[in-house]
DNA sequence: ATTTAAATATACTATTGAGTATATTTTTTA
DNA sequence: TAAAAAATATACTCAATAGTATATTTAAAT
């Protein structure tokens, strides 16, 4: 509601629309800081709790402000539980556009798609876990869209895998499935695994690079590679 | 406690005890089939609507009886979930150790192993994926002890990987996190099969074999092999 | 300074659903 | 067939919590 004010107000087309402007972009800074915490928040409590566990006043305790000010930023829990699955998704899908842009052979875009993929989906493990565990609970219409990500997730991947192929990269067999593999390789990842466990992070986005390269029939990564992308 | 009763005059040492224990027997298959009927129903509610969305109410409507004859076969609710999730790993403990019972290579037992491992998880798809999205809502004691099983399940896979790579059959890198990827693949099967898609159960499951085959560095399956399983 | 409006909090409603006390029916035993 | 026990159902309690109507404070505009 506030929110659409905001917008309003800042096309106005009055004189001393700069200062407007200004005050406007600070207003709608501070939104965005309040609506980004409050997703924050219910993140945490989400993986920790699950969505039916968790309620908007321990969302609001942890945040020191009271439900109210919650649904003035959400419609309802619903909206929380959209926004916190949409991030997830929507960060993956930044990240995998972004390494797609690399240049270099369809094997190096593989390997830093995969690495760059792992990274941000280890670091929002939380998200990405909430959104496979409750998909269900989300309305057809949140659902839908996210669900639109996703999917052009796993079509750009495939896409690739595609691509490589065609230009004799990758050896793949016949009906392969082996975009549907290696997207279960990345979503497998945040649900085993743990910051507090004995693996790093490094070992561990070598070793979901390593298994992508060998289901798709690529050479392994030499020492120079690793070190490459270990060290950027 | 109805239960509890049953096994104690079971054990009784009467003279016709024979008769007796054809009554009890009779008597305890019932209750074995309601407790089963019971966990069968909401398997599939709890997989469609998840557990916090599943009503003992609603469970008790699909059998056509009332929520407190469900709570005279189950403490609460969660004991319900528990004996949901448990189902589907005791299951594919069960298969898994039978497969690892296979003759021939350890190749062949990987094969073996991943077939009859995946077609059990296809079958029991709703409990798995019940079992991945609610771990967090069973209560401590039943989570330890089907922990248990899911770590007796992946330590078996991962010697079973480990013996054919001192075998020499496979080929495994350094730090290998063969066995974990592995373990991810069957997991990850029933969160995206479904049986409304395009592919086959078998095709799928030859898609899992030789993704696993190519994890661990071993020769594809020949037609032969494919044949051999396939039709069996 | 005064008015207006925006942000935030207090205190409530209303629903849902887990779990249970009690009644009734059915089955078993003698 | 009468008494006892087991199985099942009816009708409730009680707690939790999503969501809201209303009050209060804070900030902005004139």
């Amino acid at each position: 509601m506030s929110l659409e004010t905001e917008v309003k107000s800042g096309s106005s087309k009055k004189q001393g629309g700069d200062a407007k402007n200004v005050k406007g972009h600070l207003k709608r800074e501070l939104l965005t800081l309040k609506r980004n915490r409050i997703i924050e928040e219910a993140t945490i409590l989400f993986f920790d709790e699950g969505y039916a566990g968790t309620t908007i006043e321990a969302i609001a305790d942890k945040l020191q402000v009271t439900k109210p000010f919650i649904y003035s930023y959400f419609k309802n829990k619903e909206a929380i539980l959209a926004a916190v699955c949409e991030t997830g998704i929507s960060e993956a899908l930044e990240v995998l556009q972004s390494a797609l842009s690399t240049d270099g052979t369809y094997r190096d875009i593989l390997i830093q798609t995969l690495w760059q993929v792992g990274d941000i989906v280890i670091k929002r493990q939380a998200c990405v876990v909430t959104y496979l565990r409750e998909i269900k609970k989300l309305n057809p219409k949140d659902a839908a869209r996210i669900l639109q990500k996703r999917k052009e997730f796993d079509h750009k991947i495939a896409k690739l895998i595609d691509d490589g192929t065609s230009a004799g990269e990758f050896d793949l067999g016949p009906r392969a499935m082996d975009a549907i593999w290696i997207g279960g390789l990345i979503s497998w990842l945040p649900v085993w695994f743990s910051a507090a466990g004995k693996l790093s992070k490094n070992d561990v986005l070598f070793g979901l690079v390593s298994a992508g390269l060998k289901l798709i029939g690529a050479a392994k990564m030499s020492e120079v590679e690793k070190n490459n992308i270990t060290g950027q």
